[in-house]
DNA sequence: TGACGTCAAGATCCG
DNA sequence: CGGATCTTGACGTCA
């Protein structure tokens, strides 16, 4: 069923790779939500007024960066589907999510979104039942409005247990089944940490004719007892994806070693990810990347595992990266100067390694000082004599320990900002990693 | 009853 | 008052 295309006598695999909601690092591009006891429809409609711009500059964020992967947060529309609320967002926005979507497709950019663990549809209380189908519909018919295809996917996991497993299956597909085929399309079921193992989806699948999401982390911290390999798992869902549903979709993710069993890193390790990447078969499937540094990882899976050498994009990143490089680690910021004058054809991977490199080391007081005085000097001549003391106190507290690398870093955005200096707000210095 | 996960809102504290 | 830092919320399941 795949269509691996000949490229320059290669192989190449069709994959979109992406990430999930949030966009670092891309000023003005922030989710707004409120809490439930003072949600006034005005203040829900501003939420989702700024919502959906931060959409949309996410969307031309993404399709700047060859991000043609992107999952839409369920916080787009605040309690969206909470009984007490009752904002008709979908007449109201009709014509702006529509506007959109129209981009989206424009750009060719597959989304997607993920109620989170709790959405239950096999739940034993038959309130949790009706809520979580209310949830279903109302992230259905958002990828409605916003004009999606069929490969606009809905991830749900199977939920709970309650003792007894067995029953706890068969409730979901007889709740599955009585949905409404708009929603049913758009379904998409997916292996989790502790419940429902890929043999247990798989099972599902086969029921109730849904597509199956495989995912690697939840997969190793909850394996079902066989001797399959993960690529015969990764083969055995791409059957569950039939043609109406698009190309195949995977979660990929990697363990954070200093805490529990199933938690996100803070980064792709990109060794890791090229050895998962070029062992698994070669059949076309997107991967959608869970991890805490979101889009800086996607375009570094990106870059790295296309044929071509990336060079001005390689350029580009180094600049994002270069002054948070320079604070942790100024001895690895030589090697990478000196990597990209010579422009290998592995350059760009050992240029990550040292960048991943960097992350792992602790910030030390006298090399970030030094850093931030490279930030710093992008102000001397624009920022008024109270604004330049003011970093200068914070720096001098920061030496003595009284104040916070954050703080020194947020009063550098701050001027970033004000004057409008694109080089930095452009630039990872600001995301913390 | 608290942990789990998530991150901005909201509250409070500080100078 | 502005800014930094701590706590809460919103959800369901399970131990």
């Amino acid at each position: 069923m795949s269509s691996i295309k000949k490229h320059k006598d290669k192989i190449i695999r069709q994959s979109r790779i992406g990430y999930a909601c949030i966009t670092l690092g891309v000023s003005d591009v922030r989710l707004q939500t409120c809490r439930l006891k003072n949600a006034d429809d005005e203040r829900i409609i501003k939420i989702i007024e700024n919502n959906l711009n931060t959409l949309e500059k996410a969307i031309e964020y993404n399709n700047e960066n060859d991000i043609k992967l992107f999952r839409i947060s369920s916080d787009i529309i605040p309690f969206a589907s909470h009984p007490d609320i009752s904002i008709e967002w979908c007449r109201i926005f009709r014509s702006r999510i529509k506007e959109i979507g129209d981009k989206i497709k424009q750009y060719g950019i597959r989304v997607s979104m993920h109620p989170g663990q709790y959405t239950v549809i096999n739940s034993i209380n038959e309130e949790v039942v009706q809520k979580s189908i209310e949830d279903l519909k109302y992230h259905s018919y958002f990828l409605d409005c916003l004009g999606m295809d069929g490969d606009s996917k809905v991830i749900l996991h199977i939920g709970g247990v309650y003792g007894d497993k067995e029953s706890a299956v068969q409730r979901f597909i007889e709740n599955y089944n009585k949905l409404e085929d708009s929603v049913k399309s758009r379904l998409v079921i997916e292996n989790d940490d502790s419940n429902y193992n890929i043999e247990d989806v798989l099972y599902i699948s086969k029921k109730a004719e849904i597509p199956v999401v495989f995912d690697n982390l939840h997969h190793s911290v909850n394996p079902p007892d066989t001797d399959k390999s993960v690529n015969n798992y990764i083969q055995e869902c791409a059957e569950t994806w039939k043609k109406k549903d698009g190309r195949q979709k995977i979660h990929y993710s990697q363990q954070d070693e200093s805490k529990s069993k199933g938690a996100h890193s803070r980064t792709i390790e990109i060794h890791k990810f090229i050895e998962f990447y070029n062992n698994t078969p070669m059949i076309d499937f997107d991967i959608m990347l869970e991890v805490k540094d979101k889009n800086l990882s996607a375009i570094k899976c990106i870059l790295c595992t296309t044929d071509e050498k990336n060079i001005g994009k390689t350029e580009k990143e180094w600049a994002r990266y270069k002054y948070y490089v320079l604070g942790k680690n100024p001895e690895g910021y030589l090697r990478i100067r000196e990597l990209l004058k010579n422009k290998e054809e592995n350059s760009i991977k050992e240029f990550y390694s040292i960048v991943e490199e960097s992350i792992k080391l602790p910030s030390k007081i006298d090399k970030e000082i030094n850093a931030a005085q490279h930030v710093f000097g992008y102000f001397k001549k624009t920022a008024s004599i109270v604004e330049r003391k003011r970093i200068i106190n914070t720096l001098a507290k920061y030496r003595e320990e009284k104040a916070t690398l954050g703080s020194v870093k947020n009063g550098l955005k701050k001027l970033a900002y004000k004057y409008k200096v694109d080089y930095l707000l452009d630039s990872y210095y600001f995301v913390e990693l």
